[in-house]
Order: C-alpha cells, then structure tokens, then sequence
DNA sequence: TTATATACTGTAAAAATATACAGTATAAAT
DNA sequence: ATTTATACTGTATATTTTTACAGTATATAA
C-alpha cells in the first residue's frame, strides 16, 4: 500500500479516533478543529489523498460520507478497493497515482471476466452503446483484441472509447454515436 | 430496556444495516426510501422514539449523527444512558417514559456523587448561580434535605430549581435570581 | 532558476440534512 | 362518543456540509 505523508497519517488517525468516540465519521470542519487547520479544503485534500491511496472511501456529496477501508474479506466476497481512472484527452490512462480518482470497493469478479480497473467516461461519443458521460466502465488489461471489441484507444493524444475492427494494415475504430466518424488508420503510416 | 413497537424496530434494524453496509450511519431521507416512508419526518420520530427508549443516541444538529447504544462497559468506564428530563412546568419530574427528552451516553460518577439524571433548565431563575437557560442540571433523588441544599421542588404544579430553607414549620425557597421573590410556605397550611 | 510536490488559507455557492409545524388516518382504550 | 397512541404525509426553513476556485508559502529536485 503507497506510504503516507505525516499530515495525511494525522488526519487518517483523526478519522479512526471521531469514528470510535461518536460512531460517525467528522465532517471536513470537525478535522480541520481537531488538527488546528483554518481551512476545510486542508482536510478535503488530505481525505482525496487518503482515498487516492486507498486508505479510505468516500461518498461524494454525502455528508460525513468517509469509511475506512479494511482488509475485507468478509464472507468470502472478496471485496477489492478498485481504482477509478478518469478519461484524460491527453495521455494513456494508466494505473499511476495521479491518475487514480479515488477507490471503490467492489468484487472484481461481478461482471462475468474479471477487470483492472473502472475508467469514468467523458464526452458522448459511446451514446449509442448505452454509455453516458461520467458512466463508469470496467477495463479488463489485455494483449489479445479481436474485431468488435469495445476498446481503450489511444491515438497520439487522444484516449477514446471505440469498437475495433482490423483488416490487415487497415485499422478502423468506430464509436457508437452517429454523430461522430468513423476514424480509419493505414498501420503503414501510422503507429 | 423498554420495548420498541414493529416500526421502531424496522427503523432501528435499516439503521444497523445501513450502518454495516457503509460504515457511517443513514440521513433521515436515507431510511424512508429504504423503508418506504414518503415523509422525513416518519424516520426523524422513530429515531427520536429510538433515543427516548436507549437505543440509539443523537447528536442534534450533526447530519448522520446516530450512534447505536451497546451495553458498554469499555476499558472500565461505566458508560450509562443517563436520561434527560424536561423541566415542565406542570406536573413533577419523573423517569417515566414520556418526560424523558432523550439519553446521554455518560457516566453517573463524573461528579463527587452519583446521579439519576438530567434535568434541563427552563426560564432564567438560578441565572445568579451560573445556570441558564437549556443548562442540563444533574439531580439525585434523595429523601433527606439540609438547609441550603439546591433542591427541584414541586409546589402545586410548579416545578422549580430552588434553594431549600426550613425552620420549623416555614419552609423559604429562595432562587438564584435578584430578580425572582422568596417563597414562605406555611406547612401547616399547604404541603 | 524554474519547476514540482506538499500543505495549507480564505471564500463562496450549491446541495444535503435536520427539524419544526400543521395536518390526516386508524385502531384501541375510556 | 371522545380521547389517546401510533404512524404517518407534506411543506418549509435554517443549518450543516461538501466542494469548487483562487491564492500563498516552503522545501526539494531538475
């Protein structure tokens, strides 16, 4: 698990202590009290960090919405922190820290195969498959990509949703939204 | 422990759930859709019905600020649910179900003597001796009064917080306030 | 010297939330 | 027949809370 900063173990440790006195977890306000910081955003950027590294998880938009995250394996389910990759225009998206949204704590294996990781969506070009801004999409890592495929492009600068259809050097990636082309690359020309 | 009706128990159940489930506890909001309440106030009256009842604690004002009562006896700090009466001003103070306001997890040794609960200050008569309005005073039922004592005293359907003076058969009750008269009562006259 | 990361302050707006108040409905008790 | 307890609906408001944005300061690395 990534190491935390001295501040961030503090407000982590915060955390754990409100949990155990109240039974709820602090608001951003009680953190900053208890720490003796003069802004709320000071425990908002050390709590995005914590769920970053995996260390908590939290609710967006819910009050006192914060929950550590154990070792879970309860039950048997095994209950992953999975990482949420935000689509970047520019750039491969990859597993490196500051590429992490935050965690979610889910079972890898809910869908049938099991996947890496959740990219979040943006733009509208996947309209058609029934994919929406800010949706979520499991991404399964793979060397193997077969004709029809929905996959993770990426073009120079551009990282986009399409389906994959090869024919010898002819590569063409089609979105699922009329409103968009359809993109042809001659794997002659370009890599 | 006082018995909860089906509803009470269903709020109480969806609340450990909840509480299980994500690791802080649910809104108002959150238990009614769960349980199918077209109205915040439906879940608000079962938890303060939960809270009169020990099982549950509230922090007024806090968003998510329920905690589920235990029977707790962590690290040898007796923690009770010492109940908070209100004062009304018809009628005496009594443990019954219906005057208690709600529970605070405490300890009844936390002064030189033990108590048997709160009393929460109503009107401004002991401000002179620093206890003000909505002030929690804690009381022990007792059966001998000494001269000077700060006693509730019940007389005909008031009920007030007053110093206790008896020489013979006058009784003075004196309050902490300028402001406020003394009391004579005559025991032969009135009891 | 110019980035870059960490660690904040300060402010403000939008959304979530608790909670008060005024009703309605129903069954059981008096 | 009227009260009483339980169990809600519906609305509104004040407060709490999250969260975005725009800065500042400092130390370390390139």
């Amino acid at each position: 698990m990534k190491e935390l900063t001295k501040q961030q173990l503090k407000v982590l440790k915060s955390v754990e202590v409100y949990l155990n006195k109240t039974g709820f977890p602090p608001t951003r306000v009680e953190i900053c009290n208890k720490l003796g910081f003069k802004s709320p955003n000071a425990a908002e950027m050390h709590l995005r960090a914590l769920e970053k590294k995996g260390y908590i998880s939290i609710k967006n938009g819910s009050s006192r919405g914060i929950s550590i995250v154990k070792n879970q394996k309860v039950f048997g389910t095994n209950l992953d922190q999975v990482p949420v990759i935000g689509l970047v225009a520019a750039g491969s998206p990859t597993l490196a820290e500051e590429n992490i949204e935050k965690r979610i704590p889910c079972d890898p294996h809910m869908f049938a195969e099991n996947f890496d990781y959740f990219l979040r969506v943006k733009g509208l070009s996947m309209i058609d498959a029934g994919i929406h801004e800010d949706d979520l999409v499991a991404i399964k890592k793979t060397t193997e990509v077969k004709n029809g495929d929905l996959t993770v492009i990426r073009l120079e600068d551009e990282v986009t949703l399409k389906y994959f259809k090869k024919n010898n050097y002819i590569l063409e990636l089609i979105p699922a939204n009329k409103d968009f082309p359809i993109i042809k690359v001659d794997l002659r020309e370009q890599e």
